[in-house]
DNA sequence: AATAAAGTCTATTATTTCGATGGAGTCTAT
DNA sequence: ATAGACTCCATCGAAATAATAGACTTTATT
């Protein structure tokens, strides 16, 4: 699985609008100039995400965008797999199971596979937006705490996930 | 992280040589056909795993190529990061630690992408070659034990990694 | 009604990456 | 000397990526 520079753009400026939760619409404009996107790109980004029921325009003067959702119910695994596809490493889910049945001589190969894109979904799909902000105006969340982040070397959503890893 | 189709041939020409291990050289054009790769592509792939030190070749008549270290000490992160660079799914683990560290507004993004390179890291600097392959020849391993596979749903390295998907 | 501000949509472009092939050269067993 | 095999470099077409341009539509405001 990889990570586009769009699909970073599209992950950024989600959380620009999960920070901006219930205040209405917000122009591309300022999206653009919160997170430092190019602004005729992140137009088609935003019409996909549009497209994809994720957030939703208001056209016209005053016009922008806004989530259709709480941001503590839009998962990250919904943004990537729309913008950069299959969380799989190789090819997509369905696929790597067939090909688990199928190709016997390479089917732990395949497996393995698998595995890498489970962990990436488990991940990915248990993680929201919500748990990505650091609520800034004062129109936020429900209550004030920060879901994510303080201390210097903590594993985010799972605790202890990392080993002692250093290489890339 | 991306596998790319170059990366899978990689792979399945190291299965393919591991099955063969102390077989002597093995040529190109004989992998090329156990494993249905284009012969002159794959021959741009033995060089790249040559360069890196992990197969060695023998040149001229009765040459070929083989794996430099039994097939239990080669690890799938090794041949993977060599053809397609970095397990992490977005740039490389040290870019996002520094991002992580002066990126304030996004760190708490940089740190699941992070997670997710770790997780895959995990799997795929344990998974070795030997594991992969089911002994071809009588020439294989010390044991007959074959290291993977057997039922159907079980998960390969990590005893159930797996949670409950179904999506890709 | 006119205007300006905003999203919509389609096309185009430049660059890079990917997958693959060709061919000349070099080495070595026979 | 020769044939078989790796080596090295150049090129190529297709696709993906990142981005821009411009004409069009919708809506708030005056």
């Amino acid at each position: 699985m990889k990570i586009s520079q769009k699909g970073l753009y599209a992950l950024q400026a989600m959380m620009m609008l999960a920070r901006h939760h219930n205040q209405g619409a917000i122009k591309i404009r300022d999206i653009a100039y919160e997170e430092n996107l190019p602004e005729k790109f992140l137009e088609l980004i935003l019409l996909e995400l549009k497209n994809a029921r994720i957030v939703e325009s208001v056209r016209g003067a005053k016009g922008g965008y806004q989530l259709r959702r709480d941001p503590d119910d839009i998962h990250l695994s919904e943004i990537i797999r729309l913008i950069d596809g299959p969380l799989a490493p190789f090819g997509d889910a369905e696929q790597l199971r067939t090909l688990i049945d199928r190709d016997l001589p390479h089917r732990a190969l395949y497996q393995v596979f698998l595995d890498v894109r489970d962990a990436a979904a488990k991940i990915l799909e248990h993680t929201t937006l919500a748990q990505l902000i650091v609520p800034s105006g004062p129109r936020s969340g429900k209550n004030g705490k920060s879901q994510r982040s303080s201390k210097k070397k903590e594993s985010a959503i799972l605790p202890m996930v990392v080993g002692g890893h250093k290489g890339e």
